[in-house]
DNA sequence: ATGTAGACAAGTATAGGACAAGTGCGCCAG
DNA sequence: CTGGCGCACTTGTCCTATACTTGTCTACAT
């Protein structure tokens, strides 16, 4: 047994949910159903219940039943899964809308710390999920990497197929700010509201920084999910830092 | 043998989850089964085990199994340590004020659905660092376990050691909001700032949910990071959700 | 010092069941 | 048509039992 039996339930209905198998407030099966179609029983069903309901995808009255929590489009969205694979398993249109594609001489200070001093591509992006936008994406590359790619490249696939180097590891940081008068004018949001601002450094498998990108997504529409699987010894929530 | 035996168990094991074989948090065989496997004596297994574990490679847990440590994520949470720790290491001070300390026969509704239905203490407190107001901070705990506290326990010692038993997992929400009027004027920023909000849900060892905490940092000073051993395959940040 | 073999205690996951309490719905008496 | 009752179904909470796991110990061999 390579994981808990409650775990893997807890799985399989999150990526249920996710294909929006229930929707919009809807029930889920109940507690005996469940335990019937995945053969365990009721006790190994409500433990995996109960840790969706940990992680806010579900709530339940007695007597009534368990519930999606909120719009399954957007639920669908669990876990530590992305965004894009999530929408294409709903069948829901994730464009991507090109803003901008151009060479910079001189990128940005943050870029150059990271990528160093050459030109570099600047790709600015705006993400559907199902009509709506819901992020603004601004990606640097080294001109060496990004010389060969065209505008319809990017908009057709993600970035990190485009490149043709295998990834290593990745640092995301992720912070809080006012939206800026553009972004909040591309996301349909009042200016000033709150904005989550995700910055990521990848890097390739031999250790190069490759790429940086910055994800603007609105506040009241997103959320980021960490499981721990001990919990951290303090109450401080883990990988938090104090900033400048 | 120029090898003791269990050195050679620890050193194949190390190879074999070098190579991915017990990806992020997922259980190893059991003492039992590597004890066949490797045609040695449970002793000698446990010894391979135990080295590994001095590495902080694999945890264990008493009747329920080794498993692999390696979670990327909050292997690099864990090595950021706490805002505490920075701060001390940084010679500042750090103080935890108590703002309110009560208990409540009726918790908010979110509580209760993660805590059940019965009383909880809610302790509110403001985290100082060097002087300055950097959290607000409330944790709901059941009066089960809160009776016995008083409010200078609070005061001194991080909640999770008060609480007296031993902690499993964790769910942590990350999100960004406009800053109440209440906490606006508790953390010393304008009203309607950005904020980042972090919910998080602790549970026992044995699974049981034990602890609600929310903690709202000012924007500007603040930011979680994130490592990923390796890439996703996504251009969107891992972790991600929609919401409501 | 290292390894083997075994026994026992303590903890966990799961199955299966019983019962209480809450909900929704149809039926029936009025 | 309406109000109230009962029935079926649901979750919430307990219990026992079993199989399996780690933790710990003793005894013995190399």
């Amino acid at each position: 047994m390579r994981q808990t039996r409650y775990q893997q339930i807890a799985d399989d209905l999150r990526r249920r949910m996710g294909e929006g198998e229930f929707g919009a407030g809807r029930l889920l099966p109940s507690e005996a159903d469940l335990s019937a179609t995945y053969d365990a029983s009721r006790v190994t069903v409500r433990r995996a219940l109960e840790q969706l309901r940990d992680e806010g995808l579900v709530s339940s009255r007695q007597g009534f039943g368990w519930f999606a929590a909120t719009d399954p489009v957007r639920q669908s969205l669990g876990r530590l899964g992305t965004i894009e694979s999530q929408l294409a398993a709903d069948g829901l249109s994730s464009e991507r809308r090109i803003l901008d594609f151009r060479f910079l001489a001189t990128p940005p200070a943050r870029v150059r710390e990271v990528l160093g001093p050459g030109p570099v591509l600047r790709v600015r992006r705006l993400n559907m999920a199902d009509g709506h936008p819901f992020a603004v994406v601004t990606v640097w590359c080294p001109d060496q990497y990004g010389a060969e790619l065209s505008r319809a490249d990017v908009a057709r696939s993600p970035f990190y197929e485009l490149i043709g180097i295998p990834l290593g590891s990745a640092t995301q940081t992720i912070g809080a700010a006012a939206a800026s008068a553009h972004d909040a004018e591309l996301l349909g949001i009042p200016e000033h509201s709150p904005v989550l601002i995700c910055e990521r450094v990848t890097r390739a498998a031999h250790g190069e920084p490759i790429l940086v990108s910055e994800h603007v997504f609105p506040a009241h529409l997103t959320e980021f999910v960490v499981e721990l699987t001990h919990a951290d010894a303090s109450m401080a929530p883990s990988g938090l830092r104090l900033v400048e």
